[in-house]
DNA sequence: CGAGTTTGACCGGCGC
DNA sequence: GCGCCGGTCAAACTCG
């Protein structure tokens, strides 16, 4: 296993690098009469500084981009190896081993089971991560884990809720109608069973069961996708959903911070994340995963990407 | 009174 | 075949 990829950490993914100071982006560029009339006025000397200063500037905005671009091809073709050598790892299991690891469904959803069970009880959420990037002797067969978690299409979402709040209710912009509740073995928390209120036209189901370690966090599993509208006219829980949505197709495990949820979202605490590791690790973790089941990966990713940063922006701009 | 929630019963799949 | 377990059903209950 390329252990490259891995060993980059903490993936330096600068996503804010290209935005510069924001006063170089509230202040509007110069028209073209302001750059090139100015004839022997007073003013001239000061004005061509000026264009000159925001021409560097915009200089460097555009080296930044041309830059980010470029890191984002780069990764984009790393994971692209890094699918392949998937790939490679499967093909080469010989049919024994591929008994021994997938005999049976049973066997299938101990392993999906065995997973889940690492990420409730992980509240560092490197889960998959973790499991795949160490080389142990059964490396095969976490691969295949890895691959058993990407294959479902359902997607995992971890979210980070107030500790106080003690109901299972997680507003993503959907209205749901609870139809069970279960303790289950590995998980003192119970775990609620939801449908689409929209059910039996619109089959999406989701699990939402508290982490083991950590009561803050939940883990909501969607299954299905929605063949209708959200119902909610919330801008920040519809936006909680897009991004939800542009992943669903691949299996993927978000996480979500939902803390500030009910009022006004914690910008800052928003833009840290994106430049936190453990963010990052998630971020590219996805990538992975959407690469290896989404040719649209790209897109998904980069309005998921300009769709936080664009919140962060906007939401700065309000203050 | 209707819609949504709670909760014990039930069911099917699986391991032993 | 039996017991365990996750998932679902549906009657009873609660709430607005
Ligand atoms: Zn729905």
């Amino acid at each position: 296993m390329d252990k490259a990829w891995s060993r980059r950490s903490p993936l330096s993914l600068e996503l804010t690098v290209g935005l510069g100071p924001v006063d170089a982006i509230s202040h509007p560029p110069p028209n073209e009469s302001e750059l090139h009339t100015s004839r022997f006025s007073p003013k001239r000397a000061r004005d061509t500084q000026q264009a000159s200063e925001l021409e560097e500037k915009l200089t460097k905005m555009n080296e930044e981009n041309k830059r980010l671009g470029e890191m984002l091809d780069k990764y984009i073709e790393e994971n692209k190896t890094l699918r392949n050598k998937i790939e490679v790892r499967t093909d080469h299991f010989s049919p024994s081993e591929d008994q021994q690891n997938v005999a049976s469904p049973a066997k299938r959803r101990r392993i999906e089971n065995d997973l889940t069970m690492k990420l409730n009880g992980n509240p560092r959420r490197e889960t998959i991560d973790e499991t795949f990037r160490n080389e142990s002797p059964t490396s095969q067969e976490t691969c295949m884990k890895f691959q058993e978690e990407i294959k479902p299409k359902s997607t995992k979402i971890i979210m980070q809720t107030d500790p106080n709040d003690s109901s299972l209710v997680v507003k993503d912009g959907y209205q749901w109608r609870k139809y069970g509740q279960k303790v289950t073995r590995d998980n003192p928390s119970p775990r609620a069973y939801f449908k689409c209120s929209f059910a039996p036209s619109c089959p999406v189901k989701k699990k939402v069961q508290r982490s083991v370690e950590d009561k803050s966090v939940i883990i909501v599993t969607y299954e299905g996708e929605h063949n209708h509208g959200y119902p909610s006219t919330s801008l920040h829980e519809n936006r909680l959903l897009s991004c939800y949505t542009a992943n669903s197709t691949s299996g993927s495990i978000i996480t979500v911070d939902l803390t500030q949820q009910g009022s006004k979202p914690n910008v800052e605490k928003a833009c840290r994340e994106i430049q936190n590791q453990e963010f990052q690790t998630v971020l590219v973790k996805q990538m992975a995963s959407s690469l290896t089941k989404d040719p649209n990966f790209t897109t998904a990713l980069a309005s998921a990407i300009s769709g936080k940063i664009f919140e962060n922006i906007s939401d700065v701009g309000l203050e």
